[in-house]
DNA sequence: TCTATACTGGACCGAACGGTACACAAAATC
DNA sequence: GATTTTGTGTACCGTTCGGTCCAGTATAGA
């Protein structure tokens, strides 16, 4: 009895998703969710009973489809040098075939660092836990790799990948060098066979 | 004749520019502006234009008060180590001493690099300068301390820098670490004598 | 066919937004 | 004291905000 789901509830998140991406939540109205979903308010409020709690799908979507995956080549199975070449060839990828007006710049979660999660607890929490577990992967592929210094760097791979999500917004061609950069001392400090 | 202005424009400037810094340029109302400033917005708007004209105020006041002379210590007379450590101790003393609530956390330009100067081609311009004026001194000061793979080392450390004033918003702990990294980076690459 | 559920459209809400208008008070020069 | 300029207080503007309400339609199972 009833009617069944119409709308890909997937489909409506990953649109959400891409907006609040590029503006940020408290600048994506909801005018716009509407316009990007192609759902009326009345059923993105029946569906997600809030703007933040379509907001909260979205993080999760990212966390799911995005991040999770992206770390998961970091924590693979083959060689720590390989697995760190890898993810930021992947990564570099990412950021240079993005076309010129996209609406997926930089990183969901960076961009939440220094704009909602500074005075929002949760927010804050997730942003937070996706630093350190980037640190903590980084960091074991480098020690599975035998480097040096593994734990700063870490630091200093995390802070290459950061740094390029937040210039990505700001100067494309700076962004992929500093992916280069994060390559080149990757291959600097373990040498091939 | 005519009255002289009452109030201190630059305590104005600088009331507003720490609110903008805490909450960037759209989450800071007019109202707030108004409590912060101890100016009513008649005055506001008598004296800058627009909320606009006040906030442009604000950010050239954050490039001659804080970034232009950090980026001084960094262009110094000194040997390009001791100008590499002071720029970075001087950085990590401002992250480390900021009190709990601080409204200062992190770097207002770099706050606009996620937000604003991602769809505001001025404020794109002001961000991207700094980052490049960034690297430019840093290069500069690596280059002056005869340091191997300068540029890289340059985009390397801006990156630290950086990423410390987006994790300065998230966890102050972990952005200190990221300050001393890059201490730890120029002293690896330049042993003192 | 009946009923439960899914979804739409649009009108509407109170609040907050940036910005304006204007009358008025304070202080400086003449 | 007259005049000119600075700054204040407040009411108000139109717009947009997130959110609600509700009547209505469509589609499923019983």
């Amino acid at each position: 009895m009833g009617r069944m789901p119409a709308f890909e509830r997937t489909a409506v998140v990953t649109a959400a998703r891409d907006l609040f991406w590029d503006r940020g939540f408290d600048a994506a109205s909801l005018a716009e969710l509407e316009n990007a979903t192609g759902l009326n308010r009345s059923s993105l409020y029946h569906a997600f009973g809030s703007k933040r709690g379509l907001f909260d799908a979205a993080v999760e979507d990212y966390l799911t489809s995005v991040i999770r995956p992206r770390l998961g080549i970091l924590s693979g199975n083959g060689d720590g040098r390989t697995r760190l070449l890898a993810y930021f060839t992947d990564l570099r990828t990412a950021v240079a075939g993005l076309p010129e007006g996209s609406t997926r710049r930089g990183c969901l979660l960076v961009n939440c660092a220094t704009g909602l999660a500074g005075h929002d607890e949760p927010t804050r929490r997730i942003v937070d836990d996706y630093r350190s577990s980037l640190t903590a992967a980084l960091h074991a592929a480098l020690d599975a790799a035998g480097a040096e210094h593994s734990l700063e760097r870490a630091r200093t791979l995390t802070a290459l990948d950061i740094s390029a999500m937040v210039i990505a917004r700001v100067d494309a061609v700076e962004s992929v060098a500093l992916l280069d950069t994060a390559l080149d001392q990757v291959r600097a400090w373990l040498p091939g066979q």
